[in-house]
DNA sequence: GGCAATATATTTAGCTTGTATCTAAAATAC
DNA sequence: GTATTTTAGATACAAGCTAAATATATTGCC
């Protein structure tokens, strides 16, 4: 029982092979020159690394200067030109919450192609219901960026539940607990995907410094408002799972005083509306008629902000004393609104926490969910690309 | 610039010896075709790797089989028998506190041979003054164990503060800050050693995993109670540092109903001693007085103790419901009496926490800091091994 | 004591991948 | 139209691994 593979010559041209497409994803074009100075291979390496590449699928050499360079007037013999071939496959990012499915398309850049949303009939569908619902997102949303399912490289999923590091789900999450297991096997058997399922807030972390405004954020905290309130926590560019995926999990606010791990945004909502007057049914149309208010100067509207930025600084501050990120970003449903919030919640964190990160609104909307799903696709892609077959 | 540095065929050698190398550590002795089964190899490159690091004086070959094989009489020609040359270098780990500081001294398998302890004269004396005393620590450590300071390889050394993942101190820290920089050249100057600083409770959760109860876990919480209250936090066999080396720490507590970030253990005797009735000075006899009056039966002390389970259940399920780690270890000078207290914490965590955890009493005693700084530096030690000269 | 069986050691040939160096090619600049 | 410059391509060689053939030392049996 070999503990670990030995390290044979192949070891050598899968590790320089990952280093030069590496440094070609994160480049337009590049030239085996600038290859040789990013990566410190010889000539003679990076050009059978490429021509490898391109084999596989991979990456695709530019022909002759059918193209003006810009900037610099070369002289000297001309260089070969390679760049990704970004679309040598594809890969789903799903966001599946109880009451809607969202799939989105993107290509080997992240660049999304198409998207779709389906609702659910009910929220106590059966799981194949449910299974057959997201597969329909997944087939629309393909259709609409124009490609199909044996294009998929890999499909990220988010719900709203704790996941493991392996991507399974709880047995005690009776909800998703079934689900996650078909889901997979499903999607599997129906179109050889590999599906990889994360936790909702997780993701939206992955997404937040991915694209949004954690970008190449290491130490980095996503809260996640929408029908739960739940964080995504990156320490070192890594996502913290915990033994069975529920790190992260806001359960312990129940104990923290100010605030209750009921307060999602639905109950908040549902506070200001109360409190403030508007329509009576909570939610969105109250939520923003509060902001109106406050904006009008109403002094009502404005003790609710503030008592709202309390909370929110006390939520912030309890995560960031125990986790110490750089900076927490807010995402989900409230995001939009919590702008207003953000200078009253930086002002209050030094009374909460002796280590303030910085805080920010998440630019991502709705998407903040899908964009880090397709993220995570995206991460597995790049790292078992030359284990992956491309071009089926 | 290149980003990542070429792999080369010599890349080849140094994982294929760093996997031999880790076999031969984890055994006893170990004959080449062992090797060949664990780590893969062919026997040609078994051999040439140990030969290897025969050379490095990392391992040793022992001669012609002056013992009788115990288990198996065996056929065939004899095998070449390689083992660690356990005592080619050591190992310092420290432990580096307000009053005192401990220094053990640690062969390569991980055996302490030697330990020192001495306290500083005052609480206030310059940085110098207690860089002398942990210094003599020191080399009174290594005589004892019999060797000098030129065999050292690494040096572990635990204080009471945040410090982040270069091993820095963060400038706030008034009492630390300068004393990290201070120590680091002082030692690196005085001896040429390598001083890799760690806060104390990340160094108990390295101990604990290693060589406590926590042995083998990767998600692992240990609380270090002592003059303060610091969690040490592994995920994933990591231990966490956040932006600046604060994770972990439990500031928060001030924001929890039912306990307070002052309740540290000696908060908490002081509070036994009042509420019992033992002696006026709060510390270590009352608590013990605690103790006994509770396992006499005695209902007023009965009562402490289920407040403080209570307390400590709360401070545990938060940690808890946020980090889901596997176990929580309880060490520092609190571990002897805790015992006591694990079924009351064990039957309450359920209410405060939806994913509980296994949670034990560290059997490290005082030495929870010196092992866990002994790990650390031997990890570093490990990773870094064909790097480093053995030899002085 | 000699011989088969067995397990390990050693040697040799060949493959992959890398570097280093030299020569050839294709563009610009004057 | 020639020199300069930049990159491409080819050749020689070194490191490290595998695989297969050969050599060696021990046990066990007759």
């Amino acid at each position: 029982m070999p503990h670990a593979a030995a390290a044979t010559p192949q070891l050598l041209r899968r590790v320089n092979a990952q280093s030069v497409l590496g440094v070609i994803r994160a480049t337009e074009v590049a030239t085996g020159t600038e290859l040789m100075a990013r990566t410190g291979l010889t000539r003679a390496s990076v050009i059978a690394v490429c021509e490898d590449l391109i084999r596989r699928g991979w990456i695709r050499e530019l022909d002759a200067r059918d193209e003006d360079q810009p900037g610099s007037p070369r002289k000297g013999r001309p260089a070969r030109r390679f760049e990704l071939n970004s679309r040598a496959g594809f890969v789903l990012g799903l966001d599946i919450g109880a009451a809607t499915t969202t799939a989105a398309v993107a290509d080997l850049r992240g660049t999304v192609l198409g998207r779709s949303s389906e609702s659910f009939r009910a929220a106590d569908i059966p799981a194949e219901e449910r299974i057959d619902v997201v597969d329909r997102a997944c087939r629309r949303a393909l259709a609409a960026a124009g490609t199909g399912p044996a294009s998929v490289l890999a499909v990220g999923a988010g719900i709203a539940a704790p996941v493991d590091r392996d991507g399974n789900v709880l047995a005690s999450q009776h909800f998703w607990s079934l689900f996650d297991v078909g889901l997979r096997s499903a999607l599997k058997e129906l179109h050889g995907w590999t599906v990889l399922l994360e936790n909702d807030a997780n993701l939206a972390a992955l997404g937040e410094r991915w694209r949004g405004s954690g970008a190449g954020v290491d130490d980095l905290v996503v809260l996640l408002a929408g029908e739960r309130l739940g964080a995504g926590v990156m320490e070192s560019g890594r996502l913290l799972h915990g033994r069975g995926g529920a790190a992260g999990e806001m359960g312990y606010l129940d104990l923290v005083q100010g605030v209750g791990s009921s307060d999602g945004i639905a109950t908040l909502a549902r506070q200001w509306s109360a409190a403030g007057g508007g329509p009576a049914a909570g939610g969105e149309a109250s939520a923003r008629r509060v902001f109106e208010d406050a904006a009008a100067g109403d002094p009502a509207a404005l003790a609710i902000l503030d008592r709202l930025s309390e909370r929110m600084a006390r939520v912030i501050a309890s995560v960031s004393s125990f986790i110490n990120p750089e900076q927490v970003v807010i995402g989900g449903a409230v995001a939009e609104s919590a702008g207003a919030l953000l200078p009253g919640i930086t002002a209050l964190l030094p009374r909460f926490t002796a280590t303030p990160p910085r805080v920010t609104v998440s630019p991502l909307g709705d998407a903040i969910v899908t964009v880090g799903a397709i993220r995570h696709a995206l991460d597995y892609v790049e790292a078992n690309a030359l284990e992956l077959e491309l071009g089926r």
